[in-house]
DNA sequence: CCTTTCACTCAACAAGCGTTGAGTTTACGC
DNA sequence: GCGTAAACTCAACGCTTGTTGAGTGAAAGG
């Protein structure tokens, strides 16, 4: 016997959000249209909508993102954890959501509030002074590597392996979060 | 009398000029319409197309930016003024470059072949090893910090002034740039 | 076995887009 | 001054987009 109903229904809306995840991260919101989610989906369009109920729902959803987990590790390999350099790259989801989220308004929302998050979680670890903008520093320099290296493909960055740049990023990192203090000036 | 009919015609073309930097800078390549812009400067729709050819030559016209001025100083200073974090902000042309690269294809080219020249020029005047793989990185940081601080508005740094932000990037960036070579490991 | 129900497709609509060609006004050359 | 050319506007086209509602075929239920 076949699948159930249900059972289709799931990995239909599973195939959908799949294609949908590639596409924006591929593209971005919109220069994505539903039709060329439906087709890579291998649907019709119109289920689409009838499953998600518009283009910026299925765009929420796909992108929806569990919490940064607070591994408790050190910030700075905390950072070099979450934005991938580690273990392969970024989920779809994460690129989708960078890939859109200078144009797309509500991209830039959860964006925002994901990356403000992690700056808090960093901010709070730090002992010493202007914790805050240092901790959004950092997470502003990850933010910009991975762009470099995900999205633009920077050549340079491209042909290097994570663990090398985790390696050259460490020292960076750690000028930025665990200061020494100077003996003058 | 009145304006002249060349002046009038190069007037108009500032305006509108303007008005797609601004708006481009605001919203991206796609969210902008010919139409936003006319409107922005008070022509009508038709004249934009007549005086530009077409939207993405008048996108490429609007963020032609003019190439990097190599100032010849240190490179870490360098990666600091030219990231607009000494005076003022970054101009709309970059911002409106900045903005789009992520989604659209003509601007991830022109912002790609500008990173990569910079990367490039710094890459030069480093004597270490991997200096193109750290003047890579030194240039993402600089892209991902005026991200955050110009286009994301995460609030840390919003509330910074750019002086604080140079002096708490700078011993990062040197860290980058000019790596004290350590005792072992 | 028949009816109902649900996942799904087909065709189409309304809106917004970039772009075009004809018309209108205004400055220029003789 | 008058005809010409150029700057500019008006109305409209063709296309793509997100979205909708009617129709269809197969699974579920009694």
């Amino acid at each position: 016997m076949g699948p159930t109903r249900a059972e289709r229904r799931r990995r239909s809306e599973q195939r959908i959000l799949t294609a949908a995840r590639t596409l924006f991260a591929a593209r971005g919101y919109e220069r994505t249209t539903i039709r060329a989610v439906a087709e890579e989906a291998g649907v019709d369009p119109s289920l689409v909508i009838q499953n998600f109920g518009s283009k910026r729902e299925l765009f929420s959803r796909a992108v929806r993102i569990t919490a940064v987990p607070d591994t408790g590790a050190e910030p700075v390999e905390q950072l070099l954890e979450t934005l991938g350099l580690k273990l392969g790259g970024l989920p779809p989801q994460s690129l989708a959501m960078m890939r859109s989220m200078l144009t797309h308004p509500e991209a830039a929302d959860s964006a925002r509030a994901l990356l403000e998050r992690q700056v808090d979680q960093i901010g709070e670890a730090l002992t010493c002074e202007d914790a805050s903008l240092r901790a959004a520093l950092a997470v502003s320099v990850m933010l910009g590597v991975s762009i470099g290296h995900q999205l633009l493909e920077l050549s340079a960055l491209s042909e290097a392996s994570p663990n090398d740049i985790a390696r050259l990023l460490r020292p960076s990192l750690q000028a930025l979060l665990r200061p020494v203090p100077e003996a003058d000036s």
